[in-house]
DNA sequence: CCACGGTGAGACATTCATGTCTCACATGGG
DNA sequence: CCCATGTGAGACATGAATGTCTCACCGTGG
């Protein structure tokens, strides 16, 4: 480990390889071992040599969305400030991964009698203690569990990112549409809806 | 067809074996076609004799959610009353068919290529209009689309639904979880939070 | 210059879901 | 009673994805 430097000959970049995958899963999760590889720009060969197999392949990726979703939370600073402003802050960090997220939160119904990946658990807290912090707070509302709001929060993820790619959401209206539907729902709160009908 | 009783011998029912299909591939979407048979209690010789294959089985279980979703958007009487109102009918009326939603939410995104069921558009386009209604009556916010009200609506569908699966959520909050996060948000509106840290 | 490590390409066997077929059997109607 | 229909069980072939292996090649470092 001198130089860093690779030519297309060179030996594989295993993050490369990773979130070269991780976009080609999320467009289409059933992509093959083959197609994978293709586009990571490597053979099955090194790509199986990597990656022991398709299972392991997912799992490395588990890994990398979970520590993309650490590194969000940790940039997010859950702590600091009102529970609203922090949970903006996450899903703005959070979205370059939403893809991924989205990928791996469908996925997750795969993996039911293998054992769960206990990194979900350490996010799946952190998340859910930040709106218990903003219940504590009498930000949040306290109908809606922690626990409900934590699952919410990475539906509205993937369904965002998917209507994304879609286009039926412009990109650039992600964090905004997210976060805003989240926080303040669909109804008008500053203005006393006129009667219909 | 004179008499429609059947013995557990006798012919099979079609909508009886959808619906179980529906909920054994809401809980595991990759069962294979032998676990479906097995999970309807007949043989896959049969289930092969009434869906050619995997493909028509997904087709079939595809039209009798866009059959479910109309019926529920039927009647849940969107054009009466306030449109808030109308989408807690909505939502109330989807509940049993959320599993089957999140199934096929979830696996549409293995059509990509095909042909798309156009009963979708017609679907999307009833929940898209209730939306609308409640952005020009003033009680919804104009700031977020109804493309993505939309796609919110079914995006907290399902991770509702799978939320309760994996008993995250209970059953009888489903509506409620529902329905409050996506019309009201985490916020509270009526008390100004008290600041903190 | 040469040996070594990593890679690409391809062949090959294996596994698994699927699609198709046959045969035996039970039921219901004529 | 006997035949037609629909079913269950199982055998069989097919196709696709996967896992494994070999071989040739290229660049690097000695």
């Amino acid at each position: 480990m001198s130089h860093m430097g690779y030519s297309r000959l060179m030996a594989v970049d295993r993050d490369h390889v990773l979130r070269t995958a991780a976009a080609l899963l999320t467009r289409k999760s059933t992509a093959t071992m083959d197609e994978v590889a293709k586009a990571a720009g490597i053979s099955r060969a090194t790509l199986h040599r990597h990656f022991a197999g398709r299972d392991a392949l997912v799992r490395a990726l588990e890994s990398l969305g979970i520590a993309e979703c650490e590194a969000a939370l940790d940039a997010a600073r859950l702590d600091e400030g009102p529970a609203a402003d922090a949970l903006r802050r996450l899903v703005r960090e959070t979205e370059p991964a939403a893809g991924l997220i989205a990928f791996l939160y469908t996925e997750n119904q795969l993996f039911e009698g293998d054992e769960r990946n206990d990194g979900w658990a350490r996010v799946d807290d952190r998340i859910a203690a930040l709106f218990r912090r903003g219940q504590e707070s009498g930000a949040f509302r306290i109908d809606l569990t922690p626990a409900w709001l934590t699952e919410a929060l990475y539906g509205l993820l993937t369904a965002c990112a998917w209507a994304v790619t879609e286009g039926r959401v412009a990109p650039k209206d992600f964090t905004h549409m997210t976060v805003e539907l989240l926080l303040g729902g669909a109804l008008r709160q500053d203005a006393s809806p006129r009667e219909e009908s």
